[in-house]
DNA sequence: GGTCGTAAAGTTACCGGTAACCAAGCAGGT
DNA sequence: ACCTGCTTGGTTACCGGTAACTTTACGACC
């Protein structure tokens, strides 16, 4: 009806109240009688007033929202950990601001996410995003990083802010136990970006995993990928195109696997007869394609909701309870690997029970 | 440095100026010496200021801040649209309140996207959400819905807010034209839950296009799905099970078609050798799965950049340009149709050159 | 020399809430 | 009656900006 906004005085003019009584309704704060709050609740729905964000903000300090800056908003990985954060944010009644980080104004990227806007912030990082320090410190608020902080690992001191990660290495040893488990000793590997500390993780993992077993490194196993499956289709035509293939290949993610499962078919082998391929993340996408892929499972969600948990109770005013909380990995066995065929077993040019 | 927030009048204490005069530089007015603008810069880069943004939304009555209701972050099909969204919000300056739409506190879950947050509200229906439009009115905001107004159509008036949407209709008939030009005759479908507005045209083009072709319509070809993959496999089952089944199979969405195909492998079929498959949408994925999907291309991305731009336009102040902007939709022919296997090619039980 | 115009900066009030404190009303104890 | 203390509601100031207007300074023009 109004054709303007309705504000708290009109709700309480309209009430037969002050201004202060009606936000204690509101707001449900103690200290009125029942007949009141029912007096003012009627020329709340009379009026359907709402109330503004903005205003509360500044009065109260508080906006109910929390921030989270992500690299984009359309990868499956990215969408996973979102849905633990908005499932978290929902049960503690918070709004969610959600930006992505662009590579133009650096600087204002995060200052955007400016003051009054949000009660914290959650960064997702897969990749090390250069984070403006001073304008994030500016902001003084609380701030969870989620995924590996390469930075502040390499320098090791802990990281500027409580950091939520995944077992990186743990599962790449878990990848490499079920391969060898199965028989493989000629593993290829596709990796991510050298300075991703995620990928380093997955490559200690694959290169200690072929050590412990007693096996040599060889160098030509090893190729770069970028995490997308055409750089995955790629390093896998390369593996594919060795004088000795490998019998089984370790993908550092899911995209990448899929892109070594096409190159495979492409190549005219079957998954996993000739070629075993195992991945990393198990992104919804992965029991869906054909065959679905064996992997090592990241919990994205329940990371979401793990870095949005400790987020709250920064806001809450809880003292940093963790600085580096890492959540374990597991492995999840579908169909894409498999023994390693006999005639295959043990052709490899790399020898058993050496070094190490 | 400052371990309290800084304001305004911290700025302009340094800069020896008055408030007003700081906010004048920060928001590049005119009338300001360029000496004065310098020395304000420095105090402002020197206490790292930000703005508030309550403070301003509050003051100004402009939050820079565009508000999208989506049902969930989780699906290819939003996150496309959402990109298009991010994308054309990005260029006009302007921030993403995203928020899901939640079964709990139905009144409330557009009212939390309250006043004073946003200037405008971006609303992604693909299902027909239960609009609450006396909240939505009250809040006196610009409205774009993208997706189907399932309710507007129904009674023949114009939808309540401006809305884009794509050509369901035309695209359904040109998957149909597709297979039938491919010299299938006996084509399932498999379709979307029956109260959705774009499902029910894109059946009508599945039904026109047979018609049109001269053959007649039978119902046990026709197979109600709810648009996800699990319900694709066992409709698609359902259909592989028929007396005669069907040669080909149009799927309301991708995500059922990729249910489809698994469902006729594990019949120890191929696809396209034994039967077709089309889809729609073009999902990502839709490229990705083994074989590549046929499909309607959808063109989310732009949806929702023109959603967008037509939002930024009605605050603005520009009158709605348009009620209701119809994209176009296309085929894309990749690996999963193929030609009508010769020995079904007219085994099917309808009959050619009938009826019209 | 006085008036006027304009550029540059400052003043004032207010956006719509909330925190913190204050005041009125009323019951009960003495 | 008077004081005490609780319950219930109101007052005041202020959060950090911005719009709209006013003031000041200074040169030009008559």
């Amino acid at each position: 009806m109004a054709s303007e906004s309705v504000t708290l005085a009109d709700v309480a003019a309209q009430a037969g109240v002050s201004k202060m009584t009606v936000s204690k309704v509101i707001n449900r704060k103690p200290g009125l009688k029942d007949s009141t709050r029912e007096r003012v609740m009627e020329a709340v729905e009379q009026l359907g007033y709402t109330v503004h964000a903005s205003a509360r903000a500044l009065a109260g300090g508080r906006t109910e929202t929390l921030g989270v800056l992500v690299p984009s908003l359309y990868s499956q990985y990215l969408s996973e950990i979102i849905r633990g954060v908005d499932r978290t944010a929902l049960k503690a009644g918070m709004e969610l601001l959600i930006s992505t980080t662009r590579r133009s104004n650096e600087q204002r990227n995060t200052g955007r996410l400016a003051q009054g806007l949000v009660d914290g912030l959650l960064i997702v990082l897969p990749d090390p995003l250069a984070l403006d320090e001073r304008t994030l410190q500016s902001l003084h608020l609380p701030v969870v990083i989620i995924a590996p902080n390469a930075e502040a690992e390499e320098d090791g001191r802990p990281p500027m802010y409580p950091t939520v990660d995944a077992d990186h290495y743990t599962g790449a040893r878990l990848a490499m136990d079920h391969l060898l488990s199965l028989g493989h000793r000629r593993i290829g590997l596709i990796s991510g970006k050298e300075h991703m500390s995620h990928s380093l993780k997955r490559v200690s993992g694959y290169r200690e995993g072929l050590l412990t077993a007693g096996l040599t490194l060889d160098p030509e196993l090893e190729v770069e990928g970028d995490f997308t499956q055409k750089a995955g289709f790629s390093a896998a035509r390369t593996l594919l195109n060795l004088r000795v293939p490998p019998t089984a290949i370790f993908a550092v993610n899911d995209v990448s696997a899929f892109g070594a499962i096409e190159a495979i078919k492409d190549h005219g082998l079957r998954v996993p007869e000739d070629i075993s391929v195992i991945g990393f993340d198990d992104i919804p996408q992965a029991s869906q394609v054909y065959p679905p892929l064996t992997t090592i499972r990241q919990p994205l969600v329940e990371m979401g909701a793990a870095g949005t948990r400790l987020l709250l109770a920064l806001i809450q005013g809880v003292e940093a309870v963790t600085d580096r909380l890492i959540v374990p990995t597991e492995l999840v066995v579908r169909s894409s690997t498999g023994p390693c065929p006999e005639s295959l077993r043990f052709s490899s040019p790399q020898k058993v029970g050496q070094t190490m």
